[in-house]
RNA sequence: GCCGGGAUGGCGGAAUGGUAGACGCGACGGACUCAAAAUCCGUUGUCCGUAAGGACGUGUGGGUUCGAGUCCCACUCCCGGUACCA
């Protein structure tokens, strides 16, 4: 049992903030704002320790940068469209959106119970007309200024259950319900334009306080290459196609070439050839591999076209193939291959007996494959003894005088794909009319609702089609019949924007006020877990480079501070619904209350590292919670009023230390050493007050004490603060401040080295001099014995901490 | 495969290139108790030694340095992402 009634007492002041709505926010220009977010989950059910995690990170830095003063705003929502839920549909019968808000209700009441805060006015939920309206309205904006555009894609498709999958469901090619081998299908398909936005994209990552791993996973991600596009004649015929090269200086060493399965060319290329038959084969194996699969090391796999096509720079005939390796979404799809430079191209080359030229001279104790790096170009004529970059410039002027080619910049990015045959997402606002063609939803008939049905599973087609009322509609400009758009959007449109949102969660004449999130923009703090480092992170960045270009949104970039959680983990793997081992925070707070398992998230490990969920740890910050308690309870020691002792000064000056100690990790994000020093203070405060207390002293060092554990502890913190007497409500109150006269330490232990390794420890004033602490060291009985008969080399001295003697032979 | 990250006692972890293992869990010993729980006190990296003390020790192999868990090179294994899980 715990030394105090943790339930009550976290009930009492959960409902006490909520009457003085003490985490109700407007817009203040008198303070300085900070906008607070938590990056809003999907609602699966039951919360589990990865979002106890991240919300209780999210509370310590709200309630933190009240106490220093901030207008913080810290609001919550529901990412609530999504597979789970229509998965749930197909499986029980039970309508997405039933079981959706159930899941919500469940979640609120969890989340409550961990007593963080939020202002619950602006809560917003993805599938609520309310907000998918804006979605719809978004898409329209975009399209409107050429941003969504249709194209034919592919899907994963089972054709045993005639249905689409999404990659999640495909399980080493099969399908996950009925093992069936899964196809890919081309479907017409909505996109957004991200990739006119990718330099910007990528310029602006510079700036943002980020971790730089994010930084450098988005930079890969947009991927921009400089490169060479240039045109490849196929050898007796008029064919010919492009190729893009990031190495145009190794155009030498092509000794064959590489088309996607999915390039146009390749069924007029193979018309006729002997190997038409096994080329359609292995294009259609091709077309059912996952991309992971097809570029993946160690079974490059090709066919040969029996096809030619001349290299431009010397008019070698070189062998076109078609390999899997190679992707239709990259680059043209078509490659010049030099295995001498590409490791790749080499494993192939070796696997089908192709020649391999080296063009750039390997440096003499080389031992690998292919060499990737710079050095002087080799047999290439006209380039030979440049250096790569050099090379690369004359190749592409080459080619540019020659006019078959032109130096240019690739991105990686491609556009995003938002178009999904599925139920549980916003329905894409769009109108195919058989004189008018596409035509977008006016305005003002949005939104477009979202239909109930009764068959959820996606069939040969998307299951808003099989809802007549839904599909059939009059053409907005024409009049006559047309039929609606039945795909629906991807969730990452929904999370895309909605912080911008939060600012304005309940406007529904608009989006938002541009004023309103004019003053909340950017987010001061995101925070959510490092899998989204990518795609998520990337989308919102996008679309709100796309309203501030609209004039809405006042800032480039959203998330100026972003903090990414790693992932708790349960004995070797990811907790998550799926894999059935999800720990929910239920039985820790009903055994140990909110307060310690807050505690212990923050103890656990470092912030940005993943950590095993343990189920003693919660024991104790428990524990620690106990011995604070028993402590301001006066149940230890007799404390009386006296005159201040050493003692006194001492407990004091560590409270001043651990309040710097504590502050610092709390700025640069790292809470389990902050914790750590609580707990350090906390003993040391236990054995103070047992061995007789100073009242006044003891008192101070608990105020201090309760400040620090205000936002990590609250309820703790806010009844211990009630209960001591001390003035006002504890969440009002300001951070405190260390006293720098009391964070001098005067005398410090000083370790003596031998060649590196600690022969003796000495305390010395923490103003000791070089000289002086050379003399002391050298003098100690313990060093005297072991240098005694030896030549002291050199002694190094870092006073006061270090004096390292170097005896050597 | 590619991109990003990680590896330290029995366990979670701490450590501006300068005392490796803070803080906590567990374990062991003790106090209190009729007993147990709770609480409190002590011990706790491994090996040798009665002790004083010594040797070894941060995934593996090399390197830089007076000094490396920390920096560099090469590996191994684990985790996240890989564009329709969110």
């Amino acid at each position: 049992m715990a030394a105090y009634d943790f339930d009550a007492i976290e009930l009492k002041w959960q409902k006490r903030w909520e009457t003085d709505r003490v985490f109700n926010v407007t817009e203040d220009p008198a303070r300085p704002k900070f906008y607070n977010v938590c990056m809003y989950p999907y609602p699966s059910g039951d919360l589990h320790m990865g979002h106890v995690r991240n919300y209780t990170y999210g509370d310590l830095i709200t309630r933190y940068k009240m106490m220093r003063g901030f207008n913080v705003l810290s609001p919550f929502g529901w990412d609530s469209f999504g597979l789970p839920a229509e998965n749930a549909a197909i499986e029980t019968g039970i309508h997405p959106r039933t079981f959706t808000e159930t899941q919500i209700a469940r979640m609120t009441q969890q989340i409550k119970r961990l007593g963080a805060g939020y202002d619950w006015d602006r809560e917003l939920a993805a599938h609520e007309p309310s907000y998918y309206h804006w979605d719809q309205w978004l898409f329209l904006k975009l399209y409107e200024r050429g941003l969504a555009y249709k194209e034919r894609a592919p899907v994963n498709w089972c054709p045993k259950d005639a249905t689409v999958l999404a990659n999640e469901q495909v399980v080493d090619g099969l399908c996950d319900r009925c093992g069936t081998v899964v196809e890919k299908r081309d479907l017409s398909q909505w996109f957004f334009k991200i990739t006119d936005y990718a330099q910007r994209l990528l310029d602006d990552l510079e700036g943002l306080q980020w971790p730089e791993r994010v930084v450098t996973m988005q930079r890969n991600w947009i991927g921009r290459s400089e490169g060479c596009q240039f045109t490849m004649q196929v050898a007796d015929s008029d064919l010919s196609f492009e190729v893009y090269t990031t190495r145009p200086d190794t155009s030498f060493g092509m000794t064959f070439a590489v088309l996607a399965p999915e390039h146009p060319l390749v069924p007029a290329l193979i018309e006729g050839q002997e190997v038409q038959h096994e080329a359609e084969a292995y294009i259609t194996a091709a077309r059912a591999a996952t991309e992971i699969e097809r570029v993946a090391e160690g079974d490059k796999s090709g066919v040969f076209t029996g096809r030619y096509a001349i290299n431009p720079v010397n008019g070698a005939l070189v062998p076109i193939y078609i390999a899997d390796y190679v992707l239709m979404g990259y680059g043209t799809g078509a490659i010049m291959a030099v295995p001498g430079q590409d490791q790749r191209d080499w494993d192939f080359a070796t696997k089908y007996g192709i020649d391999i030229i080296r063009t750039v001279q390997p440096p003499s104790d080389f031992e690998g494959e292919a060499y990737t790096g710079d050095g002087p170009a080799i047999n290439s004529e006209f380039l030979d003894g440049l250096e790569m970059d050099a090379a690369k410039a004359k190749t592409i002027e080459w080619f540019e005088a020659k006019g078959i080619g032109y130096g240019t910049i690739n991105f990686r990015l491609r556009d995003w794909l938002i178009s999904r045959q599925r139920y549980w997402g916003c329905p894409i606002p769009m109108i195919d009319c058989p004189d008018c063609g596409l035509v977008p939803v006016p305005e003002e008939d949005l939104p477009v609702i979202h239909p109930d049905i009764d068959d959820y599973a996606p069939g040969g087609r998307s299951p808003l089609a099989s809802s007549p009322e839904f599909v059939n509609v009059d053409c907005p400009q024409c009049g006559g019949p047309a039929q609606r758009e039945t795909d629906t959007m991807d969730t990452f449109v929904d999370s895309s924007w909605y912080f911008l949102r939060y600012a304005d969660a309940s406007n529904d004449e608009a989006i938002f006020d541009p004023d309103k999130v004019k003053y909340w923009m950017p987010l001061d703090q995101y925070i959510g877990g490092v899998e989204h480092a990518v795609l998520h992170l990337l989308y919102a960045r996008f679309i709100t480079k796309f309203l501030a270009d609209m004039g809405m949104v006042g800032v480039q970039e959203p998330f100026a501070r972003l903090f990414t959680q790693g992932m708790i983990q349960l004995e070797g793997g990811k907790m998550s619904k799926s894999k059935g081992n999800v720990v929910t925070p239920d039985r820790f707070i009903e055994s140990h209350g909110a307060d310690a398992l807050r505690l212990y998230h923050l103890f656990i490990g470092p912030p940005t590292e993943g950590a095993i969920w343990s189920e003693r740890g919660v024991d104790g910050t428990s524990r620690f919670l106990d011995r604070v308690w028993r402590v301001a309870t006066g149940e230890v020691g007799q404390p009386e009023s006296r005159p201040e002792t050493d003692a006194d000064r001492g407990i004091l000056a560590l409270a001043h230390r651990t309040v710097e100690k504590v502050t610092e990790d709390i700025d640069r994000f790292v809470f389990n050493t902050a914790v750590a020093a609580l707990m350090a203070l906390s003993n040391a405060l236990t054995s103070y007050a047992r061995d007789g207390a100073r009242q006044e002293t003891l008192d101070e060092v608990l105020r201090l004490m309760l400040l620090m554990l205000s936002p990590m502890a609250p309820h703790f913190a806010h009844e211990l603060w009630e209960r001591k007497g001390f003035a006002g409500m504890l969440v009002y109150h300001a951070w405190p401040e260390p006293d720098p006269a009391l964070l001098v330490e005067e005398t410090v232990t000083m370790v003596i080295q031998i060649d590196g390794k600690v022969r003796d420890r000495l305390d010395v004033s923490a103003s000791i001099s070089a000289d002086e602490a050379e003399a002391a060291a050298l003098a100690t009985e313990k060093i005297v014995g072991w240098t005694d008969g030896k030549t002291i080399r050199k002694v190094i001295v870092r006073p006061p901490n270090l004096v390292n003697i170097v005896v050597g032979e």
